[in-house]
DNA sequence: TACAATTTTCAGTAATTACTGAAAGTTCGG
DNA sequence: CCGAACTTTCAGTAATTACTGAAAATTGTA
């Protein structure tokens, strides 16, 4: 399969961010390949197209599935697993940062839980150790926050997304329905 | 410089973290130590501190401030030039996520604007650009947004955060409280 | 301006990561 | 349950990235 010219430079653009975004070339590569492509498509057919071993096609739609990126299917009468990428772009989105919390994010906080129990030693690591709660208490807001959002359905975060920084005025609304306490000051640049 | 446990887990988790988040270790480790440093550091210190080169140091100090992730001051009567990492973390959480864009996010909408431009080879090219466009509108969506909400006060956007998926009430509000048109005029921006 | 202190550059080397081909493992129709 | 079709594993190699030390450049000051 030979790709055309358009293809070639959304797959090539895609091989080289890889190392960016923290996947390979090939995984990147194979990524754009399955998310331009109308069906499904064997790891032969990849390989060929791309220009891969065998064994990398495997190791790198190994790695697409470990970020549920790409699922595999079965053609009717073909023995061959066929793979394609999810479809849905706010699907994609919502995968691609529980995916990326999961292994650039958990394992920091996980260590910060830990690192902010510990006995400190002198005055250096007491003053450490109120940074990392620092750091903590904004990770964990962050993440909680993202956690509930993305269960939101696309298009409720598209009008969320689309509110843009009128947010603000909402949310002094908001703020006096809750009960009025704090009139929430809309400064900032 | 002798780093406590303490520091030193914090450190080398950094150093480790670091290839994942698109940063090598040198540089993981140096913002780490920044980061819980209670005042500014000199390039010799932080390599005799790390056991890393001078030259090393160097180039980790220099990638750092590429990212608006340390910044340079001076001590009187002292030639050397100190570093220390920014204090406020939501100012972090901005700086990090702009930079992201700036390297992970901003080639590719550039690489998809061109590609939607450029005439169709096949039916398969054309399915291709609709694949990107939807990948572009979504980015699109998504980084806009971000760009309007993260002018916001630390405080309203911790306020937003707080709020978490509660915000869809207050959305279905505002939408009624704008007259109940089409939802969709662009409010942004 | 000259010089000592400091920082940067860069070529060479070490370490890590990516990729391949061959062999082993798995699966399913006959 | 055999064997062909297909997939995975893995050891070896290639390519890339990280790091060092020496030399060059810069900077501030006497």
């Amino acid at each position: 399969m030979q790709l055309t010219p358009l293809a070639e430079r959304f797959v090539l653009h895609f091989g080289e961010m890889g190392s960016r975004w923290g996947v390979n070339r090939t995984v990147g590569q194979i990524y754009a390949l399955l998310f331009i492509s109308p069906n499904p498509l064997n790891a032969d057919e990849i390989g060929e197209t791309l220009a891969f071993s065998r064994s990398n096609v495997s190791m790198g739609l190994k790695e697409l599935q470990s970020w549920r990126l790409c699922k595999m299917t079965h053609q009717p009468g073909d023995r061959r697993e066929y793979f394609e990428a999810p479809k849905d772009v706010w699907e994609i989105f919502r995968t691609l940062a529980e995916e990326k919390k999961k292994r650039e994010i958990d394992p920091t906080l996980s260590m910060l839980r830990d690192a902010m129990l510990a006995s400190p030693a002198n005055a250096d690591d007491k003053y450490a150790q109120e940074r990392m709660q620092e750091m903590h208490e904004l990770i964990e807001l962050a993440t909680g926050w993202f956690n509930d959002i993305h269960r939101l359905s696309p298009e409720t975060l598209e009008n969320l997304m689309r509110l843009g920084s009128k947010v603000q005025k909402v949310l002094g609304f908001a703020d006096r329905l809750r009960g009025g306490d704090k009139p929430d000051k809309p400064d900032a640049a």
